[in-house]
DNA sequence: GTTTTGGTACTCGGATACGTTATGTCCGAGTAAGTGCGG
DNA sequence: CCGCACTTACTCGGACATAACGTATCCGAGTACCAAAAC
């Protein structure tokens, strides 16, 4: 899996207690992560329409939507994309009794078994949203947002 | 996920019907596989303990247990490694408040989040053995031991 | 004082290099079987 | 006829190239703000 998806998911959560558009820049310096990169991820984001991005000063990004409406699977998924990690080649055809015409995805056991494990780690995935990540982190450690929201701001720098 | 992933699945499954040792080239011949390239990933699972190897004439590689007491996580880690697909780096460490001795894999939601996840596919892949999927084909495809046992023979090639 | 207009600084967005990992290939070490010779 | 030693062919095992991808960086397009000038 991609390092990004890391600086992603913190960023969202962290986006999610801003409020108003954030620029990457400043996203960034919170965590000393390169700028430019986490930029090109967070674009990824704006393509799959979990983010809107702002041009100009006072510019940056926020959440397209309620934080509660966005699951950590819509991020893996916008920056890993939607294939599987296990792709079945179908070489079942060039073996015996290979039937060239038959979709192996859908009839190839090992196939089958690699899809259901794929399928039951993007359902906990899916049943965990952004919102639920916020709440944890306050339950923990309560000043946590307020802290956040302050290394936001355009600050001293 | 590496692509070896899938040959090697699909290459126990075929020892398990085999039985006694076969060379790496036979079983690579029949998905029309590199046949060097498939030797190496079977000396990952060697190096695991799933397999093992015999070399000279009518060597090979064979199932070191029964196919039974073999699980596809135990070939999916033997190839991928022991370590999580995602990776926490904690760089909470260098946002704000973070606490430089604190291991943040255990207390960052984001990294608890994605670790139950990933714990949900290991569950569903340890739950199924290299026998439950031989039994699935051989319902569906009764002839397809036999047929893989003749090809795997030392055969007129 | 108000409006307009030009400049300026800031931000995203995509195009461009670099390093690491996965992929693929090759040759040498070791081993067991087969063969020929000697007893 | 039986046993032994040599040769031979076959297999794994790791070291060596190649290609693809993840990582990182830079510069241009667009936009909102600000200031200055004109009305």
């Amino acid at each position: 899996m991609r390092q990004g998806v890391e600086w992603a998911l913190h960023s969202c959560v962290n986006l999610a207690w801003a409020g108003g558009p954030v620029p990457a820049s400043r996203l960034a310096e919170l965590y000393a992560l390169p700028a430019a990169y986490l930029n090109k991820q967070l674009q990824s984001l704006v393509r799959a329409g979990l983010l809107i991005s702002v041009s100009g000063p006072q510019g940056g990004f926020r959440l397209s939507r309620s934080p509660s409406t966005i699951s950590l699977l819509d991020v893996v998924v916008a920056l890993e994309g939607p294939e599987d990690a296990f792709r079945c080649t179908r070489i079942l055809r060039n073996g015996p009794g290979g039937d060239p015409d038959l979709d192996y995805r859908d009839h190839c056991a090992v196939s089958l078994s690699m899809r259901r494990a794929e399928l039951a780690w993007r359902h906990e995935l899916a049943a965990r949203s952004l919102a639920d990540i916020a709440a944890d982190v306050e339950r923990t450690n309560p000043e946590a947002p307020q802290r956040v929201r302050d290394a936001l701001l355009p600050g001293p720098s």
